[in-house]
RNA sequence: GCCGAUGUAGCUCAGUGGUAGAGCAUUCGAUUCGUAAUCGAACGGUCGUGAGUUCAACUCUCAUCAUCGGCUCCA
């Protein structure tokens, strides 16, 4: 992980302030060390980049369902595949599997693979396929029978067990080794994927080719935990949940929004720059509103149930809701009065915070939550502008994600399923959205995939998904291209001809929401934020009560500068404060004692570099904000905030000192 | 929502069928201290919640809430 310490790898380049340039593209790139190759480090391939370790891990799923049934008769099997860092099977079994078997399963696979039994490929008819597994019964096996092609195969372990699958396999269990293999975890999941189905065990397993490789593997697992949001957003004291308050409801604690507060201004300053135009709506309205958007009609089961003034009303369904997203308002705004061609593309935009009733176990941390602030922003346009106007979207989408040093991330093409009825609009719509998203994307010359069944009801989507420290994916940001809504709302504008047309709505979110995006952030730093994003960016630390007046002076002109700086009075000696600040992630500290004092010096120790000896107030203020352009800055993660606190800065100072600065930031 | 696991002071955790302990944090006192932990004392928990079994439950049973790992679903 420490390769991902993120001055030494993230590779700094202006913002783009016009798009296409080629290193904006996103690329597939593993969240985690694990696919980079390093001399010091051992290398642990996925699955998908070893043909060896994907017939390991396969061959080791079948000896874990050999040993399943071996010591569970009763269960049958499933599916049991390998995945990217193992393998998993599932079982459907009357008796649940716990924590305890599984060290029993696994004592049974030593044993199975000790035999060193050979793995042997027979390919079948179709009706011999069917008879033998009819004969040991596998109504599973038979379902998937159904949908396979001929070659069909089997695959024997030794004499006593086979399974029916595509291979491939290693040719002995004895090229597995005990040592190396790992069964992780128990979970449940559904035949199929599809939970109106049966409800079968999955055991998680991960087999590599060494048993230093695993031990690696485990290592790295546990780093990754370590890095957890929900266990550094605690450390860090950044934000809260409260049982009184409900599952899903974060509390944003001072720190925190110091956090969330400087994301919002810095794409709040984006936004201006880019000529977006501020709204604000109520968290509330009429389900009437929400009818007539569809979403009542299809996104009903996400959102909370209505509030309604008597039975009367419920009966009616003529209560309020609260909003589970932003777009019916802010139509709303653009319908209040009749629009001209002249006024598009319009940019309304708002931090709005939407409520969705996800189900219990979906919760988590911040990145799944009920209650969340989406950087939303509905663009109403002409259809001759909309190709421009989305590319220069995912050009702020890109910078943002620059901007906070994010590259780990994949775009998404999220479209239509066609076999579902989840959606509104015309299938001539969507494939005109569509088809503008898979242009646009073309012209970017994008690296992407399709994700086919994932667009929003209302239209196709272009996906920015990123990986958590567990590597689960989750989308951020999001472009979508709307032509239904414009309808269903009746929207309009006029234009130079006299005559009314349709405008086409862009939807767009770089962040996703901030509570995602916050929870992400947390992960790709651990926590260590750069400089201008650390809700404490220098504490200053007194080594004597008597420097304290000094001390807290010097911090109160910090702040007068925004600089958010504050005095460790708590009386320890200076190595236990250090140590408190270090673990609270404080970027810069600044220690004073008598000498400072006297040379009104602050002697500075940054987390990133150490101890950097005694430098005078009025430069580490400089250093801090980045004022000066000569004097490099104390965090090479500091390059955002010049351009941030400069305009505060040089609005406070009167001068123009930051601007040549902020142009390179 | 479904499957499985977990739930002890603010935090991290130990513990037992006979009504609970440590470290850190907090408060107070002493120490005035120079780059990752000064010393001492005090405070702090009806052991998630509610029922049940029992002479007795934090410990066993059931329900419920929350959290965690998955599945399904999503910003």
């Amino acid at each position: 992980m420490a390769g991902r310490s993120l001055g030494s790898t993230f590779k700094r380049s202006p913002l783009s302030s016009n798009f296409l340039p080629i290193d904006v593209s996103p690329r597939l790139m593993p969240n985690s060390d694990a696919a980079l190759p390093q001399a010091d480090k051992i290398y642990l391939p996925k699955s998908s980049e070893s043909k060896t370790l994907q017939k390991i891990r396969h061959t080791a799923s079948h000896v874990m369902a050999m040993a399943v049934q071996k010591l569970f008769p009763k269960a049958q099997v499933t599916i049991g595949p390998s995945i990217e860092n193992g393998f998993y099977y599932d079982f459907d079994s009357p008796e649940p599997f716990t924590e305890k078997d599984l060290k029993v399963i696994k004592k049974e696979m030593i044993k199975i693979i000790n035999r060193k039994l050979p793995v042997v490929r027979e390919e079948v008819t179709r009706e011999e396929a069917k008879r033998r597994i009819e004969a040991i019964q596998e109504p599973y096996k038979l379902e998937i029978l159904e949908g396979l092609e001929e070659p069909i195969t089997l695959y024997h372990l030794g004499d006593q067990w086979w399974d029916l699958c595509a291979g491939p396999h290693v040719e002995s269990t004895a090229e597995l080794n005990p040592e190396a293999i790992a069964l992780e975890s128990l979970a449940g999941a559904y035949w199929r994927g599809d939970e109106t189905k049966a409800q079968l065990q999955r055991i998680y397993g991960t087999a590599w080719e060494t048993p230093e490789q695993l031990v690696e593997y485990q290592r790295r697992k546990e780093e990754a935990m370590r890095r957890d949001h929900r266990k550094i957003g605690k450390e860090l004291g950044l934000f809260v949940f409260a049982d009184p308050v409900g599952p899903g409801l974060p509390l944003w604690t001072p720190k925190g929004t110091v956090l969330r507060s400087t994301l919002e201004d810095f794409l709040k300053q984006e936004q201006v720059k880019r000529g977006y135009l501020p709204v604000v709506t109520p968290h509330i309205s009429r389900v009437e509103l929400f009818k007539q958007s569809g979403h009542w009609q299809k996104y009903k089961e996400d959102m909370f149930p209505m509030m309604a003034e008597n039975d009367e009303a419920r009966a009616l369904e003529q209560g309020f809701v609260m909003k589970p997203m932003n777009c019916p308002f802010h139509i709303q705004i653009y319908k209040s009065t009749l629009r001209s061609y002249r006024e598009l593309p319009m940019r309304l935009a708002e931090f709005g915070t939407v409520y969705r009733y996800e189900q219990s176990g979906e919760l988590g941390g911040l990145t799944r939550v009920r209650g969340f602030t989406v950087d939303d922003s509905h663009l109403f346009v002409t259809p001759e502008q909309l190709d421009d106007e989305f590319m220069s979207v995912v050009d702020l989408t890109l910078t943002v994600f620059k901007s906070l040093q994010l590259k780990n991330f994949r775009a998404r093409l999220s479209f239509r399923d066609p076999a579902s009825d989840k959606y509104i609009g015309t299938d001539e719509t969507w494939d005109k959205a569509e088809g503008a998203i898979r242009r646009a994307v073309e012209k970017l010359g994008m690296d992407h995939f399709e994700g086919i069944g994932e667009a929003a009801f209302y239209g196709p989507k272009l996906d920015f998904i990123f990986q958590d420290a567990l590597d689960r994916e989750w989308q951020l940001g999001t472009v979508q291209v709307d032509y239904i809504l414009p309808e269903r709302f009746d929207l309009e504008y006029v234009a130079d001809d006299g005559t009314r047309k349709r405008p086409v709505m862009l939807h767009r979110a770089p962040f996703g929401s901030l509570e995602r995006l916050v929870g992400i952030l947390i992960e790709e730093y651990a926590g260590d934020f750069p400089l201008w994003l650390s809700p404490v960016q220098v504490r200053l630390l007194p080594v004597t009560e008597e420097v304290l007046p000094f001390v807290t002076e010097v911090a109160a002109q910090m702040r007068s500068l925004h600089i958010r700086a504050e005095v460790d009075a708590s009386g320890e000696r200076l190595g236990k404060m250090i140590r408190n600040a270090e673990k609270e992630k404080i970027p810069v500290m600044a220690v004073v004692g008598a000498k400072e004092m006297e040379a009104r010096t602050l002697n500075i120790r940054t987390r990133a570099s150490g101890e950097l000896g005694a430098i005078a107030v009025a430069e580490v203020m400089e250093r801090m904000t980045g004022r000066s352009p000569s004097l490099p800055v104390f965090n090479p993660l500091v390059e955002r905030v010049c351009s941030i606190t400069l305009d505060r800065t040089a609005a406070i100072l009167g001068g123009d000192a930051g601007r040549a600065r902020s142009q390179r930031g």
